[in-house]
DNA sequence: AACAATGATGTAAAGGTTTTCATTCCCTCT
DNA sequence: AGAGGGAATGAAAACCTTTACATCATTGTT
């Protein structure tokens, strides 16, 4: 009663007066059969409102035309926006997007795998900059599903990764530091574990020797890209009164935090300080001073990410094993150059 | 070659001795089949390493325990957070979630039904505010799948609605900045159409109802919650100069444009002009300065809404047709008493 | 004219579950 | 002792496709 139960290819074969051999034929191959028979299954089809059963046909063909996207925090900003790329992408070949939430958690990770394993889903996108958790401990002769890595590669894998090059961006926006007149450049975001970290640390360390300033090791500081480790950070480096010119940030986020702690500091920016993001998330641009930085094509990296993906997934050879597309700099409110006076002179003013 | 082939639910049942119907029992089933049995099932479960395929699964129970997500704007930053509830309450009862980005495009709309008539989701959540095109005119015969509304309402339907108190939170936050002491309090967010900005004109216009003040028509624009669209509303203000001391804005984006002009005007906020947002997205702690506003639930929000489609489609009675919460005011520093001279009066003043 | 090749279609198997119905066995009740 | 009932299990159908293989007619080749 609730189901009316829909049309079936047998309920079309029989309206067309054809067996429903020729039907699946006529729908997926074409060119297999004569016009006028295609005429008349397409007619009956039209009659019936039938849609084929996904399942069985993916039951069939052990394929279910679905991507399983893995994210430690889907409500992330830079998140999200590659999504976008993922789904047209994915949508425009239709292919179906189906989204996993880890929150950085093995066991949540691991669950997600029953959508593999249990032929939900064909092949994996990765945020997570690591593979996930249990893949690795099944059968050695259970190959790993088709994957590919996106805004963070996974180290010690020849899984493809799409991105921007983070060292070469971290360069960049160091260099415009430079170019600016600063030469005491703090980074803020060392981390010990996490790759992309390290990368842009790198760009920042080869922007600096490109110019022949040296690294001050003080200068460098932890800060995992929360608002909150940005400011810490920031504050750290007051109480241990090594201050830079310029703050370069592993992200916007990182660069906002160091932005309010400047700004509790009653400093005025960016005449005492430049302050340097990485990502060009939505708010960037509204923050007072509004935020310089680097865009990443996160649009473009969603696309190029499930098209690699897909070419592995129907046997093409992928495009390429690691893209890297370039960071632009945005050039906003937040970078000057260096104010005369020394910087670390603490200066109290009131706006009133 | 490439696939070891996956063991089967028969495997199972030849490893364990008895026939696969037994097998799927003591997976499903527990309680009806003997303890001994059961075990024996379990270990050979574990031995093969088996996992239902979960097409042959939801070929034959008509069932796929997926829910189609369809959303204007996938990157918009309210969406992301209600995702995150909607897919937290979604895996925990095992469940698990498709996106479809629609960008109010009607043939992406009606393109994703494809899920639905293909039985690839059994239920649906409307993030669009209205019925995805195309549904209606389907067969009258075939029911309409599960649906509930999130974010927005569909209007004149029965879909059970989960979501903000509009009416209520505009009026809450209307009224804090009657407390305030502003008596001329334009509405940002007039809209002929979507029934949001209506409900939270409907607070608004309570609100002053409830305090004795007169709604001046000439203080209520148009806008459709877009930043640029917030802040060419505040400039017609100023062109028509009909000044309010406050602007009650539609959400925090539009809030946001409406602080851009102002501060392109170089008033001094929150001393010349106080501005109230709704939402409170990510960055409304953010902007300077930061925005008063009204918080949604959203990860509530999220959990509720797929609480309630799960009920409907597991046939228990739906909790109810329409859930609303309570929005919350946080207290920023984008509000506040209006100043003693006309706040229409032009102030020219510098920073420096 | 005989035969091969080609093209269009049909038959039937396979894909892996869940579930109805039937069977068996054992226990309890009269 | 026989009937009745309940619990545990098995056999087989059903879910809806895709596709390898077989069949048949038609055209082209020698």
């Amino acid at each position: 009663m609730k189901h009316k139960k829909l049309a079936t290819i047998e309920d079309v074969a029989a309206m067309a007066g054809v067996s429903i051999a020729t039907v699946s034929r006529a729908i997926n191959e074409p060119t297999k059969v004569a016009d006028s028979t295609r005429r008349r299954v397409a007619d009956a089809v039209a009659r019936t409102g039938y849609t084929t059963n996904a399942m069985a046909r993916s039951l069939r063909m052990r394929r279910s035309n679905m991507i399983l996207i893995l994210a430690p925090d889907v409500g992330d900003p830079n998140f999200s926006n590659i999504l976008v790329g993922l789904e047209t992408e994915a949508s425009k070949r239709g292919y179906g997007i189906l989204i996993g939430n880890t929150q950085n958690d093995a066991e949540r990770e691991s669950d997600y795998l029953r959508f593999i394993a249990s032929n939900q889903a064909d092949g994996l996108i990765l945020f997570t900059g690591h593979l996930p958790y249990g893949i690795a401990g099944r059968d050695v002769a259970t190959p790993l599903p088709p994957m590919v890595a996106v805004s963070e590669p996974v180290p010690d894998s020849d899984i493809p990764f799409i991105g921007v090059d983070n060292v070469e961006g971290a360069r960049v926006a160091t260099e415009h530091l430079i170019a600016q007149g600063h030469r005491r450049i703090a980074f803020i975001g060392r981390s010990a574990s996490r790759s992309i970290n390290q990368m842009r640390e790198e760009g920042y360390r080869k922007a600096l020797a490109g110019a022949g300033l040296e690294v001050d090791p003080a200068l460098i500081i932890d800060c995992d890209g929360s608002t909150e480790s940005g400011r810490a950070a920031a504050e750290l480096l007051f109480v241990r009164d090594r201050l830079p010119t310029a703050f370069m940030c592993i992200n916007d986020a990182a660069a906002l935090g160091v932005t309010i702690a400047l700004n509790a500091r009653r400093y005025d920016l960016p005449r005492d300080f430049s302050v340097m993001g990485f990502d060009d998330i939505s708010f960037a641009s509204f923050v007072t001073p509004s935020l310089t930085t680097m865009k990443q094509p996160r649009l473009k990296i969603g696309e190029r990410a499930m098209d690699t993906l897909l070419a592995l997934l129907e046997g093409r050879d992928p495009p390429a094993q690691e893209v890297l597309l370039r960071a632009e700099l945005i050039v906003r409110n937040s970078v000057a150059p260096p104010h005369q006076r020394s910087a670390a002179t603490m200066r109290s003013f009131d706006r009133h």
